[in-house]
DNA sequence: TATGAATGAGTCTTCATTCAT
DNA sequence: GATGAATGAAGACTCATTCAT
């Protein structure tokens, strides 16, 4: 769920709600869309309940419709949040005064960190993707959602390239998928996983091992092949 | 959906089948695990409608709580299905004989390959993290469940390793992850992923792209650190 | 509502339905048909209730839905029904054998008479006028149900006209329509027209003023201009 | 929907409007009623929505219970607006000085020409004979809703009687309710007709026809029985 | 074994109306 | 006087499941 207001950040104007947070629109639809954004991701679309929102967001029912539409449009309000929160994570990283390695190793650390804690972003989109992204689609904002993570990729590889430490022919949005994947699935299917293979993968040891193996397979697949000799 | 009948593919005993492939009980088992199948995987298991299955399966409602219980053990079947049809084929790959190299790399387009034309398996198991594995936890089958890719994988990096082609220090359990998660979440998220990237992931250029991008990645990671020198 | 099955009249094939009426099928078409009359009827298509159908049907909900897809269906299946039997009762009219002005003066009684006892059919056609005929118009027996009376009226004008007793130039689609008004538009309006005169027009004394007003002012509207002479 | 403010035209006083129109109570009661009138003739009552109402008048959903308690009332006020406009255009008629005859047939083409082109007051009528009247029955205002045309049909029977053109015995009452009902009920029932017809009734082809039968009818209906020898 | 009717508890959505400012 | 947020009760429609034959 969201841990800022995501896109609805508005300055609160409110009207100091004296008496107790009554009649604040903005704080309405907050809690409503992080009650929404829970149950969305906790029951997928189709499990979830809009009784449910209303009910854990402590807002009336009505008003989820007054603000949102339906169920649809709120899902897509949720949706926008979540990328608008993956995205401003991203924007945040800097790695253009890192050596090359440094900046690679990092971005993948950061890549798989960014699901450790909150796995809601990879419930939302296995359910989107169910619904063959019919939800994004109807996103405006659908084209700025383009991660910034591929630029930066595309730097690094770069400035790597030219000291010598990457070969080359890496596509950077390849990379980009592939570092995503690596940890994206790990947690996507951490039930499953750790099901079959009678451990659980969320703990310490697990999480600190497939971390290491991540980077260390990224890092090596892009060292040059002829080796430094 | 299931392509052979999967677990259920029992000898046609029939009862005479006088008038027409009536009272054909693994038969009727059959349709209705296939029209489930179809069903979970396109609609996730509260999307998933009793009633489009009995419609899709030409059978009666009734018979499907007759065989099956209820909609969650029908999905519990489903789910065991669809790993049984994984693990046939799994088992199916034989490897020994080759270059540890070109082991690694059939090994590798094997899982991508399988994920390409049929999506289902990923959906259901999507669907199936999303509750926890609750399901897959109720299957007694699971043990028996465990994929034997991860004891080639081994067996390919001993080879490989004694042979100077790949480093050591390489888990195999965690590589099987990383060789399924590079294809998984392309798949998984391919409806997304080209929303946003405004560009069908689905053609064959992108595939091909995907494809031999992964096999670069995997096996330069594979490399000695040192190079061959 | 409908005083026999309407068009739903099939021939009741039941199951002898020993223990009670459970389990017939058109026997639960029939009764979810006559509720939904009188609800529409009564309180038009928007405020009819689908809950009061049920409760007064003595059936469950969900069969109506089941045996008529929704509100708005049903609605048609009314329409229908009603000019069914409106229909059939016309088609009973045998005018044929009576002299012209008795057959006429039998013809406006017949119509007048036929809106006495019952005025759903009028609250029905008013409502679906509200609509536009929406309704009227999804109704593929649309076509069947030109009334009988208007080819009645054109033999009588006929017949009427060769013996000298009804003048010429008279159309018998406006006449049908303004022997229709003449009685339609006192029942449709007998609330509102009461409630203005201080006077109750359901009672028998002002049914037979009415009456005898509308056989008088058809009758001498019929007749030759230029007298008998 | 009113052309002009109804009841409600009283004296725009305003207070002081600084801004621009606002705080001018009559004003927003009138557009309340335009938008309720309007809504209510094409709704009905319980089709009709308060938010509608609101839109369309935009005047604030307050305003419409500050002003007229709730919606029942609402309709109320609409009914009473729409028979002062009606009775308005009918005391206007001024048919004394006219030959009977002329004068009857005068009153049946405005009676008839009354319903061309709005037909919300037939709306609004069946709607409140739906409700038994019920709302009508509020109204304070009803006595005086007495039509003004049947005093006027009286006379000119008087007249016309006297002269010989018209035959006596004829109510004056039954013949105003007949003339009503001539082109009420095709007016009323012009969609279910057209629909039944095959043809659009509306078209002034139609309609002159229809004018002129209903013309016809009426004063051949009035002409005394034994001719003029 | 097989069938289709029947059911009660939801599920999304809408409504008239009131509250706080 | 005017505004827009807020509410609880209901409304149409759906679902998994069971019954009667």
């Amino acid at each position: 769920m969201p841990r800022n207001g995501g896109a609805n950040e508005a300055p609160r104007r409110g009207k100091r709600a004296a008496n107790g947070a009554r009649r604040d629109p903005d704080a309405t639809r907050a809690k409503i869309l992080a009650a929404a954004w829970h149950e969305f991701a906790h029951k997928g679309f189709a499990g979830a309940r809009v009784d449910a929102i209303a009910d854990r967001s402590r807002v009336n029912k009505r008003m989820i419709y007054h603000y949102y539409g339906d169920k649809e449009r709120l899902f897509v309000a949720v949706l926008e949040a979540a990328y608008d929160r993956v995205r401003s994570a991203e924007q945040a990283l800097d790695l253009e005064h890192m050596a090359p390695e440094a900046a690679m190793q990092r971005m993948v650390e950061f890549t798989f960190d960014s699901f450790v804690g909150d796995r809601t972003f990879i419930q939302l989109l296995n359910n989107e993707n169910l619904y063959k992204a019919r939800h994004l689609k109807k996103s405006a904002r659908v084209r700025q959602m383009h991660s910034p993570l591929i630029g930066m990729i595309g730097g690094i590889l770069r400035r790597g390239e030219a000291a010598g430490v990457f070969r080359g022919g890496v596509d950077p949005a390849q990379l980009w998928i592939s570092i995503a994947a690596l940890g994206y699935f790990y947690f996507s299917n951490i039930h499953t996983l750790s099901t079959i293979f009678g451990r659980d993968l969320e703990d310490e040891a697990a999480l600190a091992e497939r971390r290491s193996h991540i980077v260390g397979l990224v890092l090596d697949g892009l060292r040059p092949r002829a080796g430094p000799a």
